[in-house]
DNA sequence: CAAATATATGTAGTTAACTACATATATTCA
DNA sequence: TGAATATATGTAGTTAACTACATATATTTG
């Protein structure tokens, strides 16, 4: 699939390109932990990261905040579960809500991994600040979109 | 998750945002089609329009060229030939490979699909030409990573 | 030239997200 | 205040890619 031009096959060429750099920067993710002896799903992350961060969420907040639909959620809570990472309870307030942390196993993890973000942010700015910067382009994208809806703008052409 | 920054979670915050806006970017190309009276299915697309543009491929060359595994093409090439909108036919020179072609439905449909492709490529450029350009920034990620991959980049700061 | 290696295709099963639907509880408002 | 609506969680099934493996044919090489 053509290298720098929007040809006919843009959008879905810079759809599939977007999602194999995904997939490619997860992997390396993987392997980053890997090479400091933590084993440790990459998946996990939002999910953990957010909980070390807030001390307690809710499923829908969680889902919200790492940005997955909230089955996506429930399905990692359950591995993390397993993993005797994460502990549930009930909301008392709201008995609807199941309120999500770190155990203590996930409170040492977390605290293991922290000097491997350091590192993580360090080649990832290396990577990130070339020319067109990947993240503020990805943002003024979303914010565009957000704006005028692709079909919108499109509609625009049609009509003519 | 963050918007701007590069946290902690950076990586995969940017594999997650990057798949999300794939994701989106293939359903508004669905709705444009649609909105031509096409029912098409975008993820057929580079399959079909690299057969339009290449005339006979086989599934490897096909699965480079779009850049997918080839179990992916295969599965694609399956519901295409269903839809009688591709077929194959064995090399003489090479028995292994199976040729693909355009039927003339397949060609008919491409046919009429190309004015639309002039709407896409105008609403893209509108979208992409912000100041950081997401295809170059594509670009760029992909060729530093080519040259170094991230994995490289980290273990340079785990030496020190 | 035949044995080893490489390439092309195909199948089976996995993954990690999704949507659609179901149910329980809370909130709102007529 | 109770009926209608909204919110929170959960389950089931789908999707669109993937990897690992299997087999057939070509190509290379000792």
């Amino acid at each position: 699939m053509e290298q720098n031009v929007i040809d006919a096959s843009g959008l879905l060429a810079i759809s599939t390109r977007l999602q194999r750099l995904s997939d490619q920067i997860r992997k390396d993710g993987l392997l980053i932990y890997k090479a400091f002896g933590i084993d440790f799903q990459p998946k996990w992350f939002p999910v953990l990261y957010t909980l070390y961060k807030k001390s307690t969420m809710n499923v829908v907040s969680l889902s919200d905040e790492i940005g997955y639909a909230h089955p996506s959620t429930i399905s990692l809570l359950k591995e993390l579960e397993k993993e005797k990472l994460i502990r549930s309870k009930k909301d008392k307030v709201d008995t609807r809500k199941r309120l999500v942390e770190l155990t203590e196993k996930g409170t040492a993890l977390l605290s293991t991994m922290e000097p491997v973000w350091d590192v993580i942010i360090k080649a990832t700015a290396e990577i990130m600040n070339s020319q067109n910067n990947l993240m503020k382009a990805i943002n003024e994208v979303e914010a565009s979109l957000k704006e005028k809806s692709f079909l919108q703008r499109a509609e625009v052409y049609i009509k003519k």
